[in-house]
DNA sequence: CCCCAGGTGTCAG
DNA sequence: CTGACACATGGG
Protein backbone atom coordinates (compact mmCIF):
# COMPACT_ATOMS: atom_id res chain seq x y z
CA UNK A 1 0.00 0.00 0.00
CA UNK A 2 0.99 3.61 -0.70
CA UNK A 3 0.08 7.43 0.73
CA UNK A 4 1.24 10.02 -0.23
CA UNK A 5 2.16 12.30 2.82
CA UNK A 6 0.65 15.80 3.30
CA UNK A 7 3.15 17.03 5.68
CA UNK A 8 7.03 17.23 6.02
CA UNK A 9 8.34 13.66 7.30
CA UNK A 10 11.09 11.55 7.59
CA UNK A 11 10.75 8.16 7.81
CA UNK A 12 14.80 7.83 8.48
CA UNK A 13 15.00 10.44 10.95
CA UNK A 14 11.79 9.35 12.74
CA UNK A 15 13.03 5.39 13.15
CA UNK A 16 16.60 6.08 13.47
CA UNK A 17 16.33 8.55 16.46
CA UNK A 18 16.88 6.20 19.11
CA UNK A 19 13.34 6.80 20.35
CA UNK A 20 12.41 3.68 19.19
CA UNK A 21 14.26 -0.06 18.99
CA UNK A 22 13.22 -3.20 17.08
CA UNK A 23 12.94 -1.54 13.52
CA UNK A 24 15.24 -3.71 11.17
CA UNK A 25 17.11 -1.60 8.27
CA UNK A 26 16.94 -3.74 5.31
CA UNK A 27 18.26 -2.13 2.21
CA UNK A 28 15.86 0.71 2.15
CA UNK A 29 13.06 -0.85 3.83
CA UNK A 30 12.33 -0.47 7.83
CA UNK A 31 11.12 -3.98 9.24
CA UNK A 32 9.56 -4.44 12.77
CA UNK A 33 6.51 -4.99 14.52
CA UNK A 34 3.42 -2.73 14.98
CA UNK A 35 0.56 -3.93 17.20
CA UNK A 36 1.17 -7.79 16.43
CA UNK A 37 1.60 -7.60 12.92
CA UNK A 38 5.13 -8.07 10.68
CA UNK A 39 5.27 -4.67 9.49
CA UNK A 40 7.60 -3.16 6.42
CA UNK A 41 7.87 0.41 5.56
CA UNK A 42 9.81 2.25 2.82
CA UNK A 43 9.99 6.22 2.60
CA UNK A 44 10.62 8.18 -1.20
CA UNK A 45 10.09 11.47 -1.20
CA UNK A 46 6.52 11.96 -0.44
CA UNK A 47 5.57 8.54 -0.32
CA UNK A 48 5.06 6.13 2.08
CA UNK A 49 5.37 2.71 1.43
CA UNK A 50 3.59 -0.16 3.60
CA UNK A 51 2.71 -3.83 4.34
CA UNK A 52 1.53 -5.67 7.05
CA UNK A 53 -0.55 -2.25 8.40
CA UNK A 54 -3.39 -0.04 7.42
CA UNK A 55 -2.73 3.06 6.49
CA UNK A 56 -4.86 4.89 9.68
CA UNK A 57 -2.89 2.30 11.80
CA UNK A 58 0.48 3.50 10.58
CA UNK A 59 -0.52 7.17 10.51
CA UNK A 60 -1.36 7.75 13.56
CA UNK A 61 1.85 5.35 15.04
CA UNK A 62 4.04 7.95 13.04
CA UNK A 63 1.64 10.71 14.47
CA UNK A 64 1.32 11.70 10.57
CA UNK A 65 -1.87 13.92 12.03
CA UNK A 66 -0.01 16.38 13.47
CA UNK A 67 1.88 19.37 11.82
CA UNK A 68 5.24 18.44 12.08
CA UNK A 69 6.41 22.08 10.78
CA UNK A 70 4.59 23.74 13.10
CA UNK A 71 5.96 22.08 16.04
CA UNK A 72 9.15 22.16 14.67
CA UNK A 73 8.67 26.45 14.68
CA UNK A 74 7.34 26.39 18.42
CA UNK A 75 10.41 25.28 19.88
CA UNK A 76 12.99 27.40 17.44
CA UNK A 77 14.12 29.62 20.75
CA UNK A 78 18.03 30.24 19.56
CA UNK A 79 20.39 28.97 17.12
CA UNK A 80 21.23 25.89 18.79
CA UNK A 81 18.23 24.48 18.60
CA UNK A 82 17.34 25.92 15.23
CA UNK A 83 21.00 24.19 14.04
CA UNK A 84 20.00 20.72 15.42
CA UNK A 85 16.44 21.26 13.86
CA UNK A 86 17.65 21.63 10.04
CA UNK A 87 19.96 19.02 9.98
CA UNK A 88 17.22 16.51 11.26
CA UNK A 89 13.99 18.09 10.46
CA UNK A 90 10.97 15.79 9.77
CA UNK A 91 11.63 13.57 12.71
CA UNK A 92 8.30 12.63 14.17
CA UNK A 93 7.91 11.40 17.82
CA UNK A 94 6.14 8.05 17.67
CA UNK A 95 3.12 6.92 19.61
CA UNK A 96 4.35 3.98 21.02
CA UNK A 97 3.03 1.08 22.79
CA UNK A 98 2.95 2.37 26.39
CA UNK A 99 3.86 -1.25 27.69
CA UNK A 100 6.87 -1.97 25.01
CA UNK A 101 7.83 1.73 25.39
CA UNK A 102 8.36 0.94 29.11
CA UNK A 103 10.29 -2.38 29.38
CA UNK A 104 12.63 -0.56 26.71
CA UNK A 105 13.67 2.15 28.75
CA UNK A 106 13.73 -0.19 31.90
CA UNK A 107 16.41 -1.64 30.08
CA UNK A 108 18.24 1.02 29.45
CA UNK A 109 19.41 2.41 32.69
CA UNK A 110 23.58 1.97 32.84
CA UNK A 111 23.47 0.10 29.41
CA UNK A 112 24.58 1.33 25.85
CA UNK A 113 22.12 1.52 22.69
CA UNK A 114 23.23 -1.76 20.87
CA UNK A 115 22.69 -3.95 24.07
CA UNK A 116 19.25 -2.91 24.71
CA UNK A 117 18.72 -3.31 21.19
CA UNK A 118 19.82 -6.93 22.35
CA UNK A 119 17.76 -7.49 25.28
CA UNK A 120 14.65 -6.69 23.61
CA UNK A 121 15.32 -8.92 20.73
CA UNK A 122 16.28 -11.95 23.11
CA UNK A 123 12.99 -11.24 24.58
CA UNK A 124 11.27 -11.44 21.31
CA UNK A 125 13.16 -14.02 19.98
CA UNK A 126 12.63 -16.78 23.29
CA UNK A 127 9.70 -15.28 24.48
CA UNK A 128 7.22 -13.83 21.81
CA UNK A 129 5.78 -15.69 18.81
CA UNK A 130 7.06 -15.27 15.27
CA UNK A 131 5.56 -13.17 12.89
CA UNK A 132 7.01 -13.81 9.74
CA UNK A 133 9.97 -15.33 8.36
CA UNK A 134 12.26 -13.66 5.25
CA UNK A 135 15.96 -14.18 4.52
CA UNK A 136 16.98 -11.00 5.88
CA UNK A 137 15.25 -11.10 9.07
CA UNK A 138 12.83 -13.12 11.55
CA UNK A 139 9.90 -10.79 12.92
CA UNK A 140 8.58 -11.84 16.32
CA UNK A 141 5.90 -9.89 18.56
CA UNK A 142 6.69 -8.85 21.94
CA UNK A 143 5.99 -10.75 24.85
CA UNK A 144 2.79 -9.73 26.51
CA UNK A 145 2.43 -8.20 30.17
CA UNK A 146 1.11 -11.67 31.12
CA UNK A 147 3.88 -13.43 29.58
CA UNK A 148 6.40 -11.32 31.09
CA UNK A 149 5.16 -11.83 34.43
CA UNK A 150 4.91 -15.59 34.46
CA UNK A 151 8.71 -15.49 34.06
CA UNK A 152 11.21 -16.27 36.55
CA UNK A 153 13.94 -14.18 37.02
CA UNK A 154 16.02 -16.62 36.09
CA UNK A 155 14.63 -17.08 32.61
CA UNK A 156 15.00 -12.70 32.21
CA UNK A 157 18.16 -13.02 33.47
CA UNK A 158 19.17 -15.35 30.59
CA UNK A 159 17.91 -12.60 27.86
CA UNK A 160 20.69 -11.27 29.49
CA UNK A 161 18.85 -8.13 31.28
CA UNK A 162 21.14 -8.32 34.28
CA UNK A 163 20.38 -6.46 37.40
CA UNK A 164 17.15 -5.03 35.34
CA UNK A 165 15.38 -8.56 35.38
CA UNK A 166 13.21 -7.95 38.79
CA UNK A 167 12.40 -4.64 37.50
CA UNK A 168 11.08 -5.70 34.38
CA UNK A 169 9.50 -8.85 35.94
CA UNK A 170 7.94 -6.51 39.28
CA UNK A 171 6.86 -4.01 36.17
CA UNK A 172 5.00 -6.93 34.04
CA UNK A 173 3.42 -7.95 37.13
CA UNK A 174 1.96 -4.80 38.03
CA UNK A 175 0.39 -4.32 34.55
CA UNK A 176 -0.89 -7.65 34.44
CA UNK A 177 -2.51 -7.65 37.65
CA UNK A 178 -4.22 -4.05 37.15
CA UNK A 179 -1.67 -2.75 39.62
CA UNK A 180 -0.42 -0.42 36.82
CA UNK A 181 -3.08 0.61 34.64
CA UNK A 182 -1.24 2.59 31.56
CA UNK A 183 -4.12 3.93 29.53
CA UNK A 184 -5.34 5.38 33.01
CA UNK A 185 -1.97 6.87 33.45
CA UNK A 186 -2.39 8.45 30.17
CA UNK A 187 -5.01 10.20 30.58
CA UNK A 188 -3.53 11.83 33.50
CA UNK A 189 -1.16 15.21 33.89
CA UNK A 190 2.28 14.49 33.32
CA UNK A 191 3.24 15.42 36.79
CA UNK A 192 0.90 13.04 38.29
CA UNK A 193 1.50 10.16 35.65
CA UNK A 194 5.23 10.96 36.45
CA UNK A 195 5.08 10.13 39.83
CA UNK A 196 2.79 7.10 39.57
CA UNK A 197 5.23 5.42 36.81
CA UNK A 198 8.06 5.83 39.04
CA UNK A 199 6.28 4.13 42.30
CA UNK A 200 7.61 0.72 40.34
CA UNK A 201 11.06 0.06 40.78
CA UNK A 202 14.01 0.46 38.29
CA UNK A 203 11.55 3.62 36.99
CA UNK A 204 13.54 6.60 37.25
CA UNK A 205 13.28 10.22 36.39
CA UNK A 206 14.85 9.52 33.02
CA UNK A 207 12.90 6.36 32.64
CA UNK A 208 9.53 7.92 33.66
CA UNK A 209 10.26 10.67 31.21
CA UNK A 210 11.01 8.67 28.11
CA UNK A 211 7.43 6.50 28.87
CA UNK A 212 5.77 9.73 29.43
CA UNK A 213 6.89 11.29 25.83
CA UNK A 214 7.02 8.36 23.70
CA UNK A 215 4.32 6.04 24.47
CA UNK A 216 2.05 8.15 26.78
CA UNK A 217 1.28 11.80 24.50
CA UNK A 218 3.47 14.12 27.52
CA UNK A 219 5.36 15.70 24.58
CA UNK A 220 6.15 18.32 27.03
CA UNK A 221 8.52 15.50 29.22
CA UNK A 222 12.26 16.03 28.32
CA UNK A 223 14.15 13.01 29.41
CA UNK A 224 17.63 14.37 30.63
CA UNK A 225 20.26 11.86 30.52
CA UNK A 226 24.16 11.87 30.58
CA UNK A 227 24.36 13.10 26.45
CA UNK A 228 21.24 15.66 27.05
CA UNK A 229 22.90 16.91 29.67
CA UNK A 230 26.65 17.89 28.37
CA UNK A 231 24.59 19.22 25.38
CA UNK A 232 22.49 21.45 27.82
CA UNK A 233 25.38 22.35 29.91
CA UNK A 234 27.80 23.64 26.92
CA UNK A 235 25.07 24.99 25.52
CA UNK A 236 23.20 27.09 28.15
CA UNK A 237 25.75 28.52 30.77
CA UNK A 238 23.67 29.03 33.10
CA UNK A 239 23.28 25.56 33.52
CA UNK A 240 26.81 24.77 33.88
CA UNK A 241 26.79 23.80 37.59
CA UNK A 242 23.19 22.63 37.28
CA UNK A 243 21.52 18.95 38.31
CA UNK A 244 19.41 16.97 35.81
CA UNK A 245 16.63 17.70 37.66
CA UNK A 246 16.98 21.54 37.45
CA UNK A 247 17.83 21.42 33.62
CA UNK A 248 14.65 19.27 32.84
CA UNK A 249 12.54 22.11 34.10
CA UNK A 250 14.48 24.61 32.73
CA UNK A 251 14.09 22.95 29.28
CA UNK A 252 10.17 22.41 29.98
CA UNK A 253 9.72 25.90 30.29
CA UNK A 254 12.19 27.47 27.79
CA UNK A 255 11.12 25.09 24.53
CA UNK A 256 7.27 24.69 25.82
CA UNK A 257 4.55 22.43 24.84
CA UNK A 258 6.65 20.17 22.38
CA UNK A 259 10.12 20.64 24.71
CA UNK A 260 9.94 16.99 23.65
CA UNK A 261 10.72 17.17 20.34
CA UNK A 262 13.52 19.83 21.25
CA UNK A 263 15.13 16.73 23.41
CA UNK A 264 14.98 14.49 20.24
CA UNK A 265 16.38 17.10 17.94
CA UNK A 266 19.73 17.77 20.68
CA UNK A 267 19.80 13.99 21.05
CA UNK A 268 20.76 13.75 17.12
CA UNK A 269 22.50 16.03 16.96
CA UNK A 270 24.85 15.58 19.46
CA UNK A 271 24.68 12.02 18.64
CA UNK A 272 25.78 12.41 15.17
CA UNK A 273 27.86 15.69 15.32
CA UNK A 274 30.95 13.80 14.02
CA UNK A 275 29.18 12.82 10.96
CA UNK A 276 28.66 15.61 7.94
C1' DC B 1 42.21 -5.33 34.48
C1' DC B 2 40.02 -0.91 34.16
C1' DC B 3 36.51 2.07 32.22
C1' DC B 4 32.17 3.08 30.25
C1' DA B 5 27.25 2.62 28.82
C1' DG B 6 19.91 6.63 27.09
C1' DG B 7 20.25 5.28 35.50
C1' DT B 8 18.38 3.85 39.77
C1' DG B 9 18.22 1.97 44.59
C1' DT B 10 20.39 2.19 48.82
C1' DC B 11 22.80 3.79 52.58
C1' DA B 12 25.87 6.68 55.32
C1' DG B 13 26.87 11.56 56.54
C1' DC C 1 18.83 16.25 51.09
C1' DT C 2 23.42 14.96 48.91
C1' DG C 3 27.12 12.22 47.50
C1' DA C 4 29.30 7.65 46.99
C1' DC C 5 28.80 3.02 45.42
C1' DA C 6 26.84 -1.27 43.64
C1' DC C 7 24.49 -3.33 40.02
C1' DA C 8 24.95 -7.41 35.26
C1' DT C 9 27.10 -7.51 31.13
C1' DG C 10 29.53 -6.69 26.76
C1' DG C 11 32.85 -3.91 24.36
C1' DG C 12 36.93 -0.86 24.07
Amino acid sequence: MEKELENNFSLKHTLESGQVFGWKKIGDKYLGELNGNAVCISQSKNNLEFEGTGEKELGNYLRLDEDAKKIEKSILKDEIIKNAVSKFSGLSILRQDPFYCSISYLCSSNCNIPRIEKMLENLRRRKGEKLLEKKEAVIYSFPTPEKLARLSIEELRECNLGFRAKYVKEFATKVAEGQINLKEIKSKSYEEGRELLMQSKGIGEKVADCISLFSLEKLNAFPVDVHIERIMKQNYPQLASEKKQKIGEFARSYFGPYAGYAQEFLFMHSRYKNIP
